[in-house]
Formats: structure tokens, sequence, C-alpha cells
RNA sequence: GGGCGUUUAGCUCAGUUGGAAGAGCGCCUCCCUUACAAGGAGGAGGUCGGGGGAUCGAGACCCUCAACGCCCA
């Protein structure tokens, strides 16, 4: 495939070019005969495709795609596949949007129904497999767009091996994986407390929850002491939840409070009461020092209720509305439930401002609210929406060590197994595990995921046994169980008195994307692939998903393999806009990832990416694409030059000028230090010393020998400049063609045979034996003096053509030499008639020039 | 409040066993040198956040303070 140069070289349509042919020859195609030695396997992110494209996808990607094509030149058949994360929450609110329809599982399916062009103002209810297929084919559109991006920016992924997190195959191993967890006790059902987000309403695990800081207010409320004691003012901004109270706490050391606890008061309007209890979780400098506890105002109240025993009064629904009856009072006032249907059916909202008027109206209100801001939990996904609140229901855990010391500790030690890149980044999954406080919940009350593989029995008063749940063998996986009926059952017996139900929740997001090893290397499905793919090597990723995605892909591989699911994690920094501010939709300023591509080249923008440092924030920056396309161009340029002036022949036998040898011993050492760099995944290091020593290759060694290797020599000096710039040449391709893969194919195809991502990275050893003992202080020398002749003709407005009549350097004897060897290169390079040495311990260079020509 | 990170030229950032402060952009000057004008050569510009310490020697190591960012409370 060898051609010659073009006259004029250009970066257009590289792109479409080489993408094509990558494709076309299977560059990157995985060779599922190699054995697990000889497999660098790669767990990709799948990104959120119904996400926005931005221009933080081809940084991180960028950034794992070096680290692949570098491992792919040293010999390692890369298993490289890309994944699609289509389900969940994302999507079904982005075909909301899109389509403007609803989800209602209680109708019935429409094989005819078809979305309207543009989405009414009136959301249309669709069932919930109508549902399901709008998302999938939205889904599609947005892949297609992803592959685009993907293959445009040349990442080296196998497209032949994508996975997407909906499909069959995905299902199957959620459900599988799901199973034996719950056959080895590592998944439970409970009722319990949990987050509940009530605009989607469904279950939110810790994991996704935000702090925000919003608006609130302090209200100083009187509880009355009993048995003769004070009334005691705690402050809340809660006041709805008083019906909720089931206790006041302060610290057990408050002396302001010592005496009151064991004693009861009585609640404001509704003359519950409560116990006064000591927990050292109440901070006595927190408004009075005490606080009621509600289940549930916050999570601070699940910790006290549960640690504290104490009884549950819940009158926060699932809507978020205040529940129809008051909560089970052991003894009340006798209007405690007069007042209390006031406050039924009304929003949290309004509940708050009718409890505020009737403690005002009470005299239980001591002075009016104080205004503060003050952090609230919210579901990360719905930030805008109201804030979470605590109910209680039935959902499913995967045990992580939140409630379990040794487990935990566990998982510690798997994190310490983990080679982080940077290695500071395990001090985030440390914190994470250490403060966890509940086990993961998993279960989610929505549509477009994957079902848990679960069946109840209903008894013959049509109440669901939730505690034997029935469940299909694996080979039957995946199953639906709204749409499947169990084995031993008829369809006709779903919902029925001695019959069948399904269990309707599917599984967070995060269940499925946590198996992403296991389903992109086939576990089970594919034995074979798995043996020569799994453990995986690599584990690329943002940091801000350390607590998700990294953290429960450990959780599940220590549960079924015993192992850590890869070796090695490499954690990227985020993108930030131009200004150093985070990127985000709200504030206007992401920017989209084609745009550039197209302005400046993909090999263009991947030099921004691989210029960030592993782990660091990095601002969009157009400077450093622009040097990027203008690195690509000299590429093109030094090649063709070099290529002319060599002759193309690669060879270190016939490399005999010192000078030469000198410039093949620094690059000697140039591919130790990138070699090594890459090994600790710093593909920015690599790229910034190479691109170093390029600059220097064509300022100062080009221009040293040109001359000598144009034939101005004795035919074996002539041959050593060839074969060393040839040589250099092919190396200088090869190192930059893990973030250069555009221009370095390009270049490689002028002169060498099959791909340069295929070629052999090059190795150090064999470099310096071809410099044999050479003096690298040869080239630098000779590099000093020409930049000094280079500076005296610029000094004096000159050309650089320029004849140099005279020329003195002085400098020490040991440079002297060294610069002597060399001599008849820095002459020719200087354009210099006569060049003396002087051994000087004040290093200089007089440079005299040619008169002006007065013509 | 705890943890992690950052602080180097106007801007964005390198600087890995401690040994004479670097790159690119921007700015100024020059050069259309037969690879390169989407270029090349050269230049100006820094008490390396502040303070203290060990060392012959610190941008780098130790202590401390400050600002900023993120994570967890």
């Amino acid at each position: 495939m060898a051609e010659a140069p073009p006259d004029k070289p250009t970066l257009d349509g590289l792109e479409a070019k080489w993408a094509a042919r990558w494709e076309s020859e299977g560059t990157y195609r995985f060779d599922r005969t190699k054995a697990r030695a000889d497999v660098y396997s790669i767990d990709t992110p799948p990104p959120t495709v119904s996400g926005s494209l931005h221009v933080g996808h081809v940084f991180s990607y960028t950034h794992t795609d070096t680290v692949a094509r570098y491992r792919r030149m040293r010999g390692f058949d890369v298993f490289y596949p890309m994944g699609w994360d289509d389900n969940g929450v994302p999507t079904e609110r982005r075909v909301q949007n899109y389509y403007g329809v609803r989800c209602d599982p209680t109708l019935p399916y429409d094989p005819d129904f078809t979305p309207p062009d543009k989405p009414g103002k009136q959301e249309i209810p669709i069932s919930r497999q109508n549902f399901v297929e709008l998302c999938e084919r939205l889904v599609e559109e947005d892949e297609r767009k992803f592959e685009e991006l993907w293959r445009t920016l040349g990442l080296s992924v196998d497209w032949a091996m994508t996975y997407t997190t909906i499909s069959t195959a995905a299902q199957r191993v959620s459900q599988r994986a799901f199973l034996r967890n719950l056959a080895r006790g590592e998944a439970y059902q409970a009722e319990a407390p949990t987050l509940w987000d009530v605009d989607f309403q469904t279950a939110v695990s810790q994991a996704e929850l935000e702090d925000k800081e919003i608006p609130g207010a302090y209200h100083a409320v009187r509880f009355h002491g009993t048995e003769g004691n004070d009334d005691i003012v705690i402050e809340t901004t809660r006041p709805e939840l008083i019906p909720a109270c089931v206790a006041l706490v302060a610290h057990p050391e408050d002396e302001r409070f010592r005496d009151r606890f064991g004693h009861d008061v009585l609640t404001p309007l509704f003359g519950v009461r409560v116990p006064v209890v000591a927990h050292p979780l109440a901070d006595p400098e927190k408004g009075s020092g005490i606080a009621m506890i509600c289940t549930f105002g916050d999570t601070a109240d699940v910790v006290w209720w549960r640690e504290l025993q104490l009884p549950t009064r819940n009158v926060v629904g699932r809507d978020g509305r205040l529940l129809t009856e008051p909560p089970d009072w052991p003894d009340a006032a006798p209007d405690a439930r007069d007042r209390y249907a006031e406050l039924a059916g009304k929003t949290v909202k309004q509940a708050q401002t009718r409890v505020v008027e009737m403690l005002r109206d009470s005299g239980e209100l001591v002075d009016e609210p104080r205004a503060i801001v003050h952090p609230v939990k919210f579901y990360e996904r719905n930030s805008g929406g109201r804030p979470l609140e605590i109910v209680t229901s039935r959902q499913w855990y995967i045990r992580n060590g939140g409630r379990d010391q040794q487990l935990r500790e566990q998982f510690l030690e798997r994190g310490r197994q983990l080679r982080w890149h940077p290695a500071h980044m395990r001090s985030r999954y440390e914190s994470w595990v250490d403060g966890l406080t509940s086990d993961w919940l998993i279960s989610r009350q929505r549509f477009f995921g994957v079902p848990f593989p679960v069946w109840y029995r209903v008894d013959e008063n049509g109440v669901p046994d939730y505690d034997n749940p029935l469940l299909p063998a694996e080979t039957d996986l995946p199953v639906d169980p709204s749409a499947d009926a169990p084995a031993g059952f008829a369809e006709e017996e779903r919902g029925k008195p001695n019959g069948f139900v399904g269990d309707p929740d599917v599984m967070d997001t995060w269940a499925t994307s946590s198996l992403t090893p296991e389903i992109a290397t086939g576990w089970e499905d594919d034995p074979d692939l798995f043996s020569r793919t799994f453990p995986m090597d690599l584990r690329p990723q943002a940091f801000e998903i350390i607590r998700t995605w990294l953290f429960s892909t450990i959780v599940r591989a220590h549960y079924e393999f015993g192992t850590l699911p890869w070796t090695d994690a490499a954690i990227s920094g985020w993108v930030l806009d131009p200004d150093r501010k985070k990127m985000s939709k709200s504030r206007g300023n992401v920017v989209t990832p084609m745009e550039p591509v197209e302005r400046f080249g993909a090999d263009a923008v991947r030099y921004w990416a691989a210029s960030g440092r592993p782990g660091v924030d990095t601002a969009v920056d157009e400077g450093q694409m622009k040097v990027g396309r203008r690195l690509a161009i000299k590429i093109l340029n030094a090649s063709k030059f070099t290529l002319g002036v060599s002759g193309g022949r690669i060879g270190a036998a016939r490399v005999t000028e010192p000078i030469d040898r000198a410039m093949l011993a620094q690059l000697a050492q140039l591919v130790t230090e990138t070699t090594n760099a890459f090994d600790d995944y710093d593909y920015a290091r690599a790229l910034e010393r190479t691109e170093r020593f390029f600059w220097r290759f064509c300022d100062d060694y080009l221009e040293l020998v040109k001359g000598r290797a144009y034939g101005g020599a004795e035919p074996e000096a002539v041959a050593s400049a060839q074969e060393a710039l040839a040589t250099g040449l092919s190396v200088l391709q090869r190192l930059f063609a893990p973030h250069l893969p555009f221009v370095t194919e390009e270049v490689w195809s002028w002169w060498q045979e099959g791909s340069v991502h295929r070629a052999a990275w090059p190795a150090a050893d064999a470099l310096a034996d071809a410099a044999r003992g050479a003096q690298p202080l040869v080239f630098d020398v000779a590099s000093d003096v020409l930049g000094a002749i280079r500076k005296a003709k610029s000094d004096q407005r000159r050309s650089l053509r320029t004849r140099v009549t005279r020329a003195v350097v002085r400098d020490t004897g040991e440079r002297l030499r060294a610069l002597e060897s060399a001599l008849p290169d820095v002459r020719e390079a200087g354009n210099v008639a006569e060049l003396v040495i002087e051994d000087s311990a004040e290093p200089s260079v007089d440079v005299e020039l040619e008169a002006l020509d007065e013509s």
C-alpha cells in the first residue's frame, strides 16, 4: 500500500479516508484466538446516549484510546468494545419530552400507536410496552450519533463487539447476577425507610443524592412539659411533620437537657406524648440544641429511629401529599384528628403553611419563622424538582458494607488491590466506602429498565407473599414478569386469588452497568470469549462516578468471582469551559464536540485531549487544538522532506557519524521515557516528550544534516545521515501514532506496508545498540552553536541564509571536542566560511556576517 | 467540620530519584531559507501562593498559614 507522498500534503479528508480503511481492513478487530496473557482488555464506559454529546466525551475517551493503541503496538490483542448505556430514567425523560408521551402501566398495548411528529401540549398516556418501544427507537438514533463521533475521532474500538445496557444479553446478565446474589443472600428485599423522589415516583439510592442549598426557615415551636416540667422550644425547618414526631433528641452530654432525658413531652397542636431521648448525633450548636425526630424528615431521623427503636408514624405519602389518615398515635388531644383532617391530602408545602397558621393561633409558635439557606437532599437527576422525601416501602437491596463493618473492610481491601491512576484517586473510593450508611438500593419504580425476575404467589385473599418469591430458571432468562408467567402458572392467573403477580419494579441503571465487564466479555453466554478477556485490565472513567459505577462494579465481581473486575483504573478529570467553569446545560456553556473536530481536525482535538494530565480537570482550549493542528501539519511536511532526502532507508548499520549516533542515543532515551510513561498510563507525558524531541529533530537535527544527506559529503557520511534520518522518522511516527492516529497513518502509508497502528512499538534497546556508545553531547553542542548563529542573524535582522564569514566558539574542552566531530555539519547548516574554536571557561559564540550587499 | 487536590510567565499548563526556572498561546522584532506562511528564526516577560525548617544546594522534601476546586459530613 506504500504510496509516494503528495506534492502538497494536507490534513483535509484524512479522517474519512482512514476511518473507512480501518473498518474495511479490520485494523482494530479483536482476535479471539489469543490467550488471556496476550490480550489487553478494556472496560469502556458506556456513555448515557440520551444525554447530549459534549466535548467531555472526546476528552476522556481519547485518553483511553491512546492507551489502547499503545498496548496494541506493544503486541497485545486489544479487546476494546463500546457500550451504550441506554436504559433508565434519562432515556425515559428524553422520550417523554421528545414525543410528548407519558407511561401509564395500567393501559393495554396499542400495536398501532404512532407518536405525533411534534409533542403536543398534553402528554399522551401510553402503555408500558408502547413506551419501551419508543425508548428503544430513540436510543437507536442517539447511538448512531455517538458512533459517528467516535469513528470521526478515531477511537480504535472494535465495532463488531458493541453492546447496550438494555439489550437482551445485558438483561440476561443482570438478571442472572441478581438471582445469584439472591441465592447467596447478598441481595434481599426489605420494607424500610427509603429515599423517595415524589416527582419521579421512584426510590433513589444513597449514591444518587445531591445536596442543594435552598431557602427554608427555622420555626421555633413549643413542646409542653409533663409532670410539671417546663416547656421545651425546638427549632425545625419542617413543622408540617409535627404529626409524625416520635421523640425529641439532644446530645447525651448537653447539660441543658440532661434531666429531661427519659421524661415525656406533648407535641404542639396534637398533644401526642413523646419521650426526650439522647443521641450523640444531635448537634448542641444547631438551633436550640434539641430537635424533634419525625418519621421521616431526613436521614438523621432514620438513624435515630433505627438506633433508638422508635415507633413509626408516617404522614407523607409517595405522591408528596399528607396521607388521608393520621398516624397511629398512642394518645392525643381531643381535637387532634380534626386538626389533622385539615392537613390530609395537602402537599408538603401547603401543609407547612397551614401548620404554621395553626401554631400561630394556638400560641405554640415562638417568634416568627427565621429564614435560612440550608442543604437539602435531591435526586441528582431531578435537582430542579422537589426535594426527596423518606417513605417506608418494600425494596430490593444488595449488601455493600453500608451496614456491615466486616464486609466494608473487604471492599476497602479490594480498593487497595486495584492500581489507581493517578494513585490519589483511591482516597475518593475509600472515603465513599467508609461513609456508607445503608445497603445499595437497586429497585426503581420505573419502566425502561431491566425487570426483577421475580413473581409472588397471591393467597386466597389476594395478598402477595413477598417472603417466598417465585424465581425463573437461569436458562429462561431474560424474563419479564409483567408479561411472562412463572413456571406452573398460566397467564390468566395473574393478579387473581391463588394466582401470582410479577414484581413491578426495574433495576437501577447502575445495577446493570455495574456488570459491564461481565456483559462485554460474555460471562456464561460466551465462555470462550470470557476466558480470554476477564478479569479485564483497565477501567477508564471519570472521578465523579467512583462512588457509583466503579464501586458497584467491584461489589458485583467480588460476589460472583471473588476477584477485582480489572487490575487498573484510570481516572479522568473533568472538562471545563474555556473560563474554567464546570460545563452544564443550565449554564449554557456546553461545547459540542463535532464543531471543533470539523474546524481543527480529529488529530488536533485529540492533541488537546491527550495534553490533559491524567485525573486533572482541563479547560476546553482552542489554542491547544491549533497547536495540535500545527503539529500534525509539521509531521506531514517533515515526513515528506525526510523521506525525500533519506530515500526512506531504515537501518542503523551504516550510521557512523558521531552526531547521527548522538541523535539515535537521545532517541533511545526518548523511547524509554515514553514507554515508561505509557506503562504508567501517563499518555500526556508520553506526548509531551515526543513532541519536544520532534521539534528538535526538525529544527536542529534535520537542519544540521540535510546538506550531508543530500549528498554533500563522502558516501559513508551521506549514508549515515540518510539512515539515521529514516530511522528517526520511523520511530517518531510510531511514538506519535497513539495520539495522532490519522496523520501518522497517512505518513506511514507513504513508505511502509501495513498500518502504523499494527506496527511494533519502537524498542529502546535496538536504538541504543545502533548508537553504539555515542556521546549525546555532540547533538546538544551542535544545536547550541547553530542556535547561536541563528540568533546572531536574527539580531542583526539578516536572512538566515546570510553567509557567516567567521565564527568563534569558546567553550569547555569537553564540549569543544564534541563539537569538533560535527563541525562540517554545523558549518554547512549555518553557512559558515570559517569556524574557529577556543578553549574557555566562559562559553560564547561570536559571529561575523558578510557585509550587506548595497545593491 | 473531615478528606483529597490545586496554587510556576498576561493566559493554559509542563517540570518523577533535590543540582543553573520551561513549552505553547498572546505580545514585540525579523525572515516569503527549495519540507513547512494554517510557516520559520529570535526576543521581552517569573522573589515558582505566604511564612518557617532540614540540606552544600529546594519549584520539588518537612511544618504552618492562605486562596480556590472537588468529595464526604
